[in-house]
DNA sequence: CTTGAACCTCTAGTCGCTATAGGAATTAGG
DNA sequence: CCTAATTCCTATAGCGACTAGAGGTTCAAG
Protein backbone atom coordinates (compact mmCIF):
# COMPACT_ATOMS: atom_id res chain seq x y z
CA UNK A 1 0.00 0.00 0.00
CA UNK A 2 3.07 2.56 -0.41
CA UNK A 3 0.21 4.71 -2.07
CA UNK A 4 2.78 5.54 -5.72
CA UNK A 5 1.36 8.25 -7.96
CA UNK A 6 1.19 7.16 -11.58
CA UNK A 7 5.02 9.21 -11.85
CA UNK A 8 6.74 7.58 -9.39
CA UNK A 9 4.96 4.45 -10.84
CA UNK A 10 6.76 4.98 -13.86
CA UNK A 11 9.94 5.45 -12.59
CA UNK A 12 9.71 2.39 -10.44
CA UNK A 13 8.83 0.37 -13.34
CA UNK A 14 10.97 1.49 -16.27
CA UNK A 15 6.88 2.59 -18.23
CA UNK A 16 6.08 5.78 -19.13
CA UNK A 17 3.08 7.67 -17.89
CA UNK A 18 1.33 7.53 -21.02
CA UNK A 19 1.90 4.26 -21.28
CA UNK A 20 0.71 3.15 -17.97
CA UNK A 21 -2.84 4.89 -18.70
CA UNK A 22 -3.00 2.95 -22.01
CA UNK A 23 -2.54 -0.51 -20.69
CA UNK A 24 -5.13 0.95 -18.04
CA UNK A 25 -7.42 1.92 -20.70
CA UNK A 26 -6.77 -1.63 -23.05
CA UNK A 27 -7.27 -3.59 -19.58
CA UNK A 28 -3.78 -5.02 -19.28
CA UNK A 29 -3.15 -2.84 -16.19
CA UNK A 30 -5.65 -3.30 -13.15
CA UNK A 31 -7.15 0.02 -12.43
CA UNK A 32 -5.90 1.69 -9.05
CA UNK A 33 -8.13 3.77 -6.37
CA UNK A 34 -7.89 7.27 -7.38
CA UNK A 35 -7.48 10.06 -4.42
CA UNK A 36 -9.92 12.49 -3.46
CA UNK A 37 -8.94 14.88 -6.49
CA UNK A 38 -9.13 11.95 -9.08
CA UNK A 39 -5.51 11.27 -9.51
CA UNK A 40 -4.65 7.79 -9.92
CA UNK A 41 -2.78 6.05 -7.01
CA UNK A 42 -1.00 2.87 -7.10
CA UNK A 43 0.11 -0.08 -4.60
CA UNK A 44 2.86 -2.58 -4.70
CA UNK A 45 0.72 -4.95 -6.58
CA UNK A 46 0.47 -2.76 -9.58
CA UNK A 47 4.34 -2.44 -9.74
CA UNK A 48 4.97 -5.84 -10.22
CA UNK A 49 1.91 -6.18 -12.81
CA UNK A 50 3.74 -3.43 -14.86
CA UNK A 51 7.24 -5.22 -13.96
CA UNK A 52 5.99 -8.74 -15.25
CA UNK A 53 4.34 -6.48 -18.74
CA UNK A 54 7.17 -4.68 -19.10
CA UNK A 55 9.87 -7.76 -18.94
CA UNK A 56 7.26 -9.57 -20.91
CA UNK A 57 7.54 -6.94 -23.82
CA UNK A 58 11.63 -6.94 -23.70
CA UNK A 59 11.30 -10.37 -24.41
CA UNK A 60 9.05 -9.53 -28.06
CA UNK A 61 5.68 -11.27 -26.44
CA UNK A 62 2.68 -9.08 -27.46
CA UNK A 63 0.34 -7.76 -25.22
CA UNK A 64 -2.42 -10.51 -25.86
CA UNK A 65 -0.12 -13.34 -24.64
CA UNK A 66 1.18 -11.32 -21.69
CA UNK A 67 -2.62 -11.23 -20.63
CA UNK A 68 -3.01 -14.80 -21.04
CA UNK A 69 0.53 -15.46 -19.21
CA UNK A 70 -0.85 -12.72 -16.53
CA UNK A 71 -4.11 -14.85 -16.23
CA UNK A 72 -1.96 -17.97 -16.15
CA UNK A 73 -0.25 -16.61 -13.10
CA UNK A 74 -3.06 -15.70 -10.92
CA UNK A 75 -4.34 -19.56 -11.06
CA UNK A 76 -0.61 -21.25 -9.40
CA UNK A 77 -1.74 -24.93 -9.15
CA UNK A 78 -2.67 -24.94 -12.64
CA UNK A 79 -0.10 -27.07 -14.95
CA UNK A 80 1.77 -24.73 -16.93
CA UNK A 81 1.52 -25.91 -20.39
CA UNK A 82 0.24 -23.21 -21.98
CA UNK A 83 2.20 -21.05 -20.24
CA UNK A 84 5.50 -23.24 -22.08
CA UNK A 85 3.23 -23.37 -25.26
CA UNK A 86 3.29 -19.30 -25.49
CA UNK A 87 6.97 -19.30 -24.42
CA UNK A 88 7.89 -22.12 -27.07
CA UNK A 89 6.00 -19.88 -30.06
CA UNK A 90 7.55 -17.17 -28.86
CA UNK A 91 10.66 -18.56 -28.92
CA UNK A 92 10.29 -19.86 -32.45
CA UNK A 93 8.77 -16.53 -33.61
CA UNK A 94 12.17 -14.59 -32.56
CA UNK A 95 14.32 -17.59 -34.29
CA UNK A 96 11.79 -17.08 -37.70
CA UNK A 97 12.69 -12.62 -37.76
CA UNK A 98 16.50 -13.80 -37.33
CA UNK A 99 16.12 -15.74 -40.10
CA UNK A 100 14.81 -13.07 -41.71
CA UNK A 101 16.94 -10.33 -41.05
CA UNK A 102 20.26 -12.51 -41.43
CA UNK A 103 18.96 -13.05 -44.96
CA UNK A 104 18.52 -9.27 -45.36
CA UNK A 105 21.62 -8.49 -43.69
CA UNK A 106 23.87 -10.34 -45.95
CA UNK A 107 22.29 -8.83 -49.09
CA UNK A 108 22.91 -5.28 -47.47
CA UNK A 109 26.44 -5.80 -46.97
CA UNK A 110 27.03 -7.58 -49.98
CA UNK A 111 25.14 -4.55 -52.54
CA UNK A 112 27.34 -2.18 -49.93
CA UNK A 113 30.61 -3.56 -50.26
CA UNK A 114 30.40 -4.09 -54.17
CA UNK A 115 29.35 -0.67 -55.18
CA UNK A 116 32.47 1.42 -56.54
CA UNK A 117 31.23 4.99 -54.83
CA UNK A 118 30.82 6.28 -58.44
CA UNK A 119 27.79 7.92 -60.31
CA UNK A 120 24.33 6.87 -59.49
CA UNK A 121 23.91 4.79 -62.73
CA UNK A 122 26.64 2.49 -61.56
CA UNK A 123 25.36 2.54 -58.15
CA UNK A 124 24.79 -1.40 -57.07
CA UNK A 125 22.67 -0.69 -54.62
CA UNK A 126 20.24 1.39 -56.92
CA UNK A 127 21.00 -1.60 -59.25
CA UNK A 128 20.66 -4.31 -56.40
CA UNK A 129 17.05 -2.84 -55.44
CA UNK A 130 16.00 -2.40 -59.38
CA UNK A 131 16.92 -6.13 -59.88
CA UNK A 132 16.81 -8.93 -57.42
CA UNK A 133 18.45 -11.11 -59.87
CA UNK A 134 21.74 -9.55 -58.39
CA UNK A 135 21.04 -10.55 -55.05
CA UNK A 136 22.86 -13.67 -53.62
CA UNK A 137 19.84 -15.14 -52.38
CA UNK A 138 16.24 -15.25 -51.35
CA UNK A 139 15.33 -12.72 -48.61
CA UNK A 140 12.76 -12.18 -46.52
CA UNK A 141 9.83 -14.28 -47.93
CA UNK A 142 7.82 -13.06 -45.50
CA UNK A 143 6.64 -9.37 -43.46
CA UNK A 144 8.82 -7.18 -41.21
CA UNK A 145 7.79 -4.33 -39.88
CA UNK A 146 10.15 -1.78 -39.35
CA UNK A 147 11.05 -1.03 -35.69
CA UNK A 148 10.56 2.43 -34.00
CA UNK A 149 13.37 3.88 -31.35
CA UNK A 150 12.48 6.00 -28.73
CA UNK B 1 2.48 1.05 -72.55
CA UNK B 2 1.17 -2.31 -71.89
CA UNK B 3 -1.99 -0.70 -70.33
CA UNK B 4 -2.11 -3.22 -67.25
CA UNK B 5 -5.18 -2.77 -64.76
CA UNK B 6 -4.77 -3.34 -61.26
CA UNK B 7 -5.28 -6.69 -60.48
CA UNK B 8 -2.66 -7.48 -63.27
CA UNK B 9 -0.32 -5.06 -61.83
CA UNK B 10 -0.41 -6.52 -58.44
CA UNK B 11 0.13 -10.20 -59.63
CA UNK B 12 3.26 -9.12 -61.96
CA UNK B 13 4.89 -7.51 -58.81
CA UNK B 14 3.61 -9.38 -55.74
CA UNK B 15 2.19 -6.31 -54.01
CA UNK B 16 -1.41 -6.64 -53.24
CA UNK B 17 -3.67 -4.30 -54.96
CA UNK B 18 -5.15 -2.32 -51.97
CA UNK B 19 -0.88 -1.90 -51.13
CA UNK B 20 -0.57 -0.15 -54.89
CA UNK B 21 -3.74 2.30 -54.39
CA UNK B 22 -2.32 2.80 -50.56
CA UNK B 23 1.07 3.29 -51.80
CA UNK B 24 -0.34 6.13 -54.64
CA UNK B 25 -2.38 8.11 -52.06
CA UNK B 26 1.21 8.71 -50.43
CA UNK B 27 2.96 9.57 -53.15
CA UNK B 28 4.75 6.42 -52.84
CA UNK B 29 3.71 5.25 -56.58
CA UNK B 30 2.69 7.86 -59.57
CA UNK B 31 -0.65 7.59 -60.29
CA UNK B 32 -1.67 6.09 -63.54
CA UNK B 33 -4.49 7.42 -66.21
CA UNK B 34 -7.38 6.09 -65.84
CA UNK B 35 -9.70 4.34 -68.46
CA UNK B 36 -13.26 6.12 -70.12
CA UNK B 37 -14.75 4.67 -66.67
CA UNK B 38 -12.21 5.49 -64.67
CA UNK B 39 -10.11 2.69 -63.76
CA UNK B 40 -6.23 3.01 -63.06
CA UNK B 41 -4.38 1.28 -66.49
CA UNK B 42 -0.78 1.21 -65.61
CA UNK B 43 1.75 0.49 -67.97
CA UNK B 44 6.21 -0.74 -67.77
CA UNK B 45 7.34 1.91 -65.88
CA UNK B 46 4.87 1.68 -62.97
CA UNK B 47 5.60 -2.17 -62.84
CA UNK B 48 9.45 -1.52 -62.51
CA UNK B 49 8.79 1.48 -59.87
CA UNK B 50 6.97 -0.99 -57.95
CA UNK B 51 9.02 -3.95 -57.75
CA UNK B 52 12.25 -1.72 -57.22
CA UNK B 53 9.87 -0.72 -53.91
CA UNK B 54 8.92 -3.84 -53.16
CA UNK B 55 12.59 -5.54 -53.26
CA UNK B 56 13.33 -2.55 -50.89
CA UNK B 57 10.90 -2.85 -48.66
CA UNK B 58 11.72 -7.05 -48.83
CA UNK B 59 15.36 -5.22 -47.62
CA UNK B 60 13.76 -3.64 -44.65
CA UNK B 61 14.32 0.32 -45.72
CA UNK B 62 11.52 2.32 -45.08
CA UNK B 63 9.00 3.67 -47.31
CA UNK B 64 10.78 7.29 -46.69
CA UNK B 65 14.67 6.06 -47.42
CA UNK B 66 12.61 4.25 -50.58
CA UNK B 67 11.28 7.84 -51.71
CA UNK B 68 15.00 9.06 -51.57
CA UNK B 69 16.50 5.78 -53.22
CA UNK B 70 13.60 6.36 -56.19
CA UNK B 71 14.66 10.29 -56.58
CA UNK B 72 18.55 9.40 -56.97
CA UNK B 73 17.55 6.76 -58.90
CA UNK B 74 16.35 9.16 -61.33
CA UNK B 75 19.71 11.18 -61.34
CA UNK B 76 21.97 8.78 -62.85
CA UNK B 77 24.82 11.31 -62.91
CA UNK B 78 25.12 12.65 -59.11
CA UNK B 79 27.51 10.46 -56.83
CA UNK B 80 25.88 7.35 -55.09
CA UNK B 81 26.85 8.39 -51.96
CA UNK B 82 23.42 9.35 -50.21
CA UNK B 83 22.28 5.97 -51.52
CA UNK B 84 25.19 4.35 -50.20
CA UNK B 85 24.74 5.98 -46.78
CA UNK B 86 21.43 5.18 -46.76
CA UNK B 87 21.68 1.61 -47.33
CA UNK B 88 24.76 1.49 -44.87
CA UNK B 89 22.24 2.81 -42.31
CA UNK B 90 19.86 0.16 -43.17
CA UNK B 91 22.54 -2.41 -42.75
CA UNK B 92 23.69 -0.96 -39.55
CA UNK B 93 19.85 -1.37 -38.26
CA UNK B 94 19.66 -4.54 -39.47
CA UNK B 95 22.54 -5.36 -37.10
CA UNK B 96 21.47 -3.80 -34.38
CA UNK B 97 17.96 -5.42 -34.52
CA UNK B 98 19.84 -9.11 -34.62
CA UNK B 99 21.56 -8.55 -31.95
CA UNK B 100 18.69 -7.18 -29.70
CA UNK B 101 16.65 -10.63 -31.37
CA UNK B 102 19.97 -12.67 -30.51
CA UNK B 103 19.64 -11.68 -26.68
CA UNK B 104 16.03 -12.22 -26.35
CA UNK B 105 16.61 -15.45 -28.68
CA UNK B 106 19.01 -16.79 -25.60
CA UNK B 107 16.50 -15.42 -22.66
CA UNK B 108 13.32 -17.59 -24.13
CA UNK B 109 15.74 -20.82 -24.86
CA UNK B 110 17.16 -20.45 -21.37
CA UNK B 111 13.41 -20.26 -19.86
CA UNK B 112 12.00 -22.93 -22.21
CA UNK B 113 14.84 -25.32 -21.32
CA UNK B 114 14.58 -24.54 -17.60
CA UNK B 115 10.97 -25.30 -17.17
CA UNK B 116 10.55 -28.36 -15.81
CA UNK B 117 6.66 -28.91 -16.58
CA UNK B 118 4.83 -28.77 -13.75
CA UNK B 119 2.41 -26.57 -11.91
CA UNK B 120 2.06 -22.55 -13.10
CA UNK B 121 3.73 -21.77 -9.66
CA UNK B 122 7.06 -23.53 -10.50
CA UNK B 123 7.05 -22.58 -13.77
CA UNK B 124 10.27 -20.81 -15.20
CA UNK B 125 8.56 -19.14 -17.95
CA UNK B 126 6.17 -16.93 -15.36
CA UNK B 127 8.69 -16.80 -12.96
CA UNK B 128 11.54 -15.71 -15.29
CA UNK B 129 8.95 -12.98 -16.71
CA UNK B 130 8.50 -11.79 -12.91
CA UNK B 131 11.55 -11.10 -12.19
CA UNK B 132 14.36 -10.06 -14.21
CA UNK B 133 17.05 -11.36 -12.07
CA UNK B 134 16.52 -14.90 -13.41
CA UNK B 135 18.06 -14.01 -16.66
CA UNK B 136 21.64 -14.93 -17.92
CA UNK B 137 21.54 -11.23 -19.12
CA UNK B 138 20.60 -8.13 -20.97
CA UNK B 139 18.07 -7.96 -23.42
CA UNK B 140 16.62 -5.34 -25.84
CA UNK B 141 17.11 -2.65 -23.76
CA UNK B 142 15.39 -0.71 -26.93
CA UNK B 143 11.96 -1.02 -28.65
CA UNK B 144 11.08 -3.68 -30.34
CA UNK B 145 7.53 -3.94 -32.85
CA UNK B 146 5.98 -7.42 -33.46
CA UNK B 147 5.94 -8.00 -36.57
CA UNK B 148 2.53 -8.80 -38.08
CA UNK B 149 2.25 -12.34 -40.30
CA UNK B 150 -0.57 -12.37 -43.48
C1' DC C 1 -26.47 -8.48 -73.95
C1' DT C 2 -25.99 -10.65 -69.78
C1' DT C 3 -23.44 -11.87 -65.93
C1' DG C 4 -19.89 -12.21 -62.74
C1' DA C 5 -15.42 -10.80 -61.75
C1' DA C 6 -12.77 -7.01 -61.05
C1' DC C 7 -12.72 -2.39 -60.14
C1' DC C 8 -13.91 2.20 -57.61
C1' DT C 9 -13.97 5.39 -53.09
C1' DC C 10 -14.26 5.90 -48.35
C1' DT C 11 -13.85 4.72 -43.70
C1' DA C 12 -12.13 2.26 -39.95
C1' DG C 13 -9.10 -1.10 -37.85
C1' DT C 14 -4.42 -3.31 -36.75
C1' DC C 15 -0.20 -2.93 -32.85
C1' DG C 16 1.81 -0.57 -29.23
C1' DC C 17 2.41 3.16 -28.16
C1' DT C 18 3.49 8.74 -28.38
C1' DA C 19 2.21 13.58 -28.64
C1' DT C 20 -0.51 17.47 -27.98
C1' DA C 21 -4.08 20.60 -25.95
C1' DG C 22 -6.36 22.51 -22.30
C1' DG C 23 -7.23 22.13 -17.96
C1' DA C 24 -7.20 20.52 -12.54
C1' DA C 25 -4.71 18.73 -8.53
C1' DT C 26 -0.80 18.26 -5.72
C1' DT C 27 3.56 19.45 -3.42
C1' DA C 28 7.54 22.19 -1.92
C1' DG C 29 9.23 26.46 -0.52
C1' DG C 30 8.79 30.81 1.79
C1' DC D 1 -1.23 29.68 4.61
C1' DC D 2 -0.23 31.05 0.03
C1' DT D 3 1.85 30.77 -4.24
C1' DA D 4 4.37 28.76 -7.93
C1' DA D 5 6.13 24.86 -10.07
C1' DT D 6 5.30 20.45 -11.06
C1' DT D 7 2.55 16.71 -11.80
C1' DC D 8 -1.61 14.98 -12.93
C1' DC D 9 -6.28 14.51 -15.63
C1' DT D 10 -9.14 13.49 -20.15
C1' DA D 11 -9.64 13.38 -24.92
C1' DT D 12 -8.11 13.23 -29.43
C1' DA D 13 -5.01 12.48 -33.11
C1' DG D 14 -0.90 10.53 -35.11
C1' DC D 15 2.92 7.03 -36.20
C1' DG D 16 4.25 3.04 -40.06
C1' DA D 17 2.68 0.20 -43.37
C1' DC D 18 -0.67 -1.64 -44.43
C1' DT D 19 -5.57 -4.60 -44.28
C1' DA D 20 -10.60 -5.18 -44.26
C1' DG D 21 -15.14 -4.00 -45.24
C1' DA D 22 -19.25 -1.59 -47.21
C1' DG D 23 -21.65 -0.17 -51.01
C1' DG D 24 -21.53 0.92 -55.58
C1' DT D 25 -19.57 0.95 -60.79
C1' DT D 26 -17.11 -0.86 -64.85
C1' DC D 27 -15.27 -4.22 -67.64
C1' DA D 28 -14.69 -8.49 -70.38
C1' DA D 29 -15.98 -13.18 -71.62
C1' DG D 30 -19.41 -15.86 -73.64
ZN1 LIG E 1 26.77 3.28 -54.66
ZN1 LIG F 1 16.80 -9.34 -53.57
ZN1 LIG G 1 6.58 -24.06 -17.32
ZN1 LIG H 1 15.15 -10.44 -18.35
Amino acid sequence: MTDLSIGRLARLSGVKVPTIRYYESIGMLDAPPRSPGGQRRYGDGHLEQLRFIRHGRELGFGLDDLRALQDLSARPDRSCEEADGIARKQLAEVERRIAGLEAVRRELERMVERCSHGVVDECRVIQTLSDHHLCAGDHAPDHQTVPRDT
